[in-house]
DNA sequence: TAGATTGTTAATCGATTAACAATC
DNA sequence: TAGATTGTTAATCGATTAACAATC
């Protein structure tokens, strides 16, 4: 009745790589689903993506078995065991650092919803904004943070400052005692092992495209 | 006088995480610049990044030789050469599908100009959004943009669409003659292999979190 | 049963690292 | 010269792919 047969193995190996691919095959399944489809195979995910068949069956072995040979994958089911091993259902309460105009406008940013990331608490170090109230979140001085990441369980912390700030904006979150941080600033910031940063560079993306576009033969 | 000694091999097989690391050696190089440093060593180098002084050392070596033996690398020089590598200094022009929220934060983005990409045209297929302006960039029909690319050498087309429109939009860009996109849409997107695709995809980097938190040995 | 497709092993490929000769 | 550090070769490591037995 519960969840089934597939014990999602807790491999230690598993590389960033595989994982940025399940997110896509999250992605993907939830298209089939719409378009109706309710079985596919490795070979028809592989034509839908950058990747091989054979890839993508190693991928989902390193989690467990969840096809049928000869016959394929149901697609519900593995979207289900796909987000299950990503732990997308799993609500996260989230800290804010730096409410600008990146910040405001991550207060209202849905996608963090979908995810099941709250915003749960919002700090800024300029004292006129203290107090103030975006999107049901009130703004406190930065010094408030080690108590409230305590108190509401924050296990992530977003940083949306000016790049000079970022690395200081992450001493302090890590102080706090957040697991992980996402980070908006194009800075390149230092973290302690068993913190994960992820970086949303645009910086990087531009750069990469520069490149490509120089070297590539005409 | 002009550019010296180092000749940018056009080496086909440099890895797309080669290039990202040598977008954090610029950005790293250009804080040490700020801080005095004239010379630095790969050893320096590794000890503020996530590398390796011989993976330092390796990935600019695919494109010359910008040190000296027993000394180290000029800091003004390399960062010189890596952003020549990269071609940030070369500036390319932009074409933005899409004039919601997004498309409109983003013809006012500053790292954008940084990077020397200029947004000269944008695209809505909303009737009422058509020859207003914003940011100097008037809001044209999308059957306008093969003549547009065309006319006004535009070489790197932008997704800010919803997720249901970007395949679409990428379609016409490819069709419309760009060499390269950007996608800020969370959408699996299909290009032709000549065209080089970036993704700005949020949902990644947070179901990276997720699978962290969830994974992680308590 | 015959055909299809998985899960997995073994082979290959590519990227990172260690070691060191060249040389400042 | 002695010490330091590069550029590069050879060894290692890890990730992808090919091949195939298991099985639906």
């Amino acid at each position: 009745m519960s969840s089934n047969a597939s014990p999602i193995l807790n491999h230690e190996n598993i590389s960033e790589a595989t994982i940025n691919r399940l997110s896509l095959y999250s992605r993907l399944l939830a298209t089939l689903a719409l378009e109706g489809v309710t079985v596919v195979s490795s070979k028809e995910l592989s034509e839908r993506t950058d990747f091989t068949a054979t890839q993508i069956r190693r991928d989902l072995a390193y989690f467990g078995q969840f096809g049928k040979r000869g016959i394929g994958y149901e697609v519900a089911a593995l979207k289900g065991a796909v987000d299950k091993i990503l732990g997308v259902h799993v609500p996260r309460k989230v800290a804010l650092i730096g409410v600008g105009n990146l910040g405001s406008a991550l207060l209202g940013y849905r996608v963090l919803r979908e995810h099941n990331f709250e915003i749960v608490a919002a700090f800024d170090n300029d004292s006129d904004k203290w107090d103030r109230t975006i999107n049901n979140v009130v703004i406190q001085n930065i010094e408030e943070l080690p108590e409230t990441v305590q108190s509401k369980q924050i296990e992530i912390g977003i940083i949306a400052v000016p790049l000079h700030a970022a690395q200081n904006a992450l001493n302090c979150l890590v102080a706090a005692g957040v697991k992980a941080v996402l980070n908006f600033a194009p800075a390149h910031l230092t973290v302690p092992r068993h913190i994960k940063l992820r970086n949303v560079d645009l910086s990087i993306e531009l750069e990469g495209l520069s490149y490509f576009l120089q070297h590539q033969v005409p």
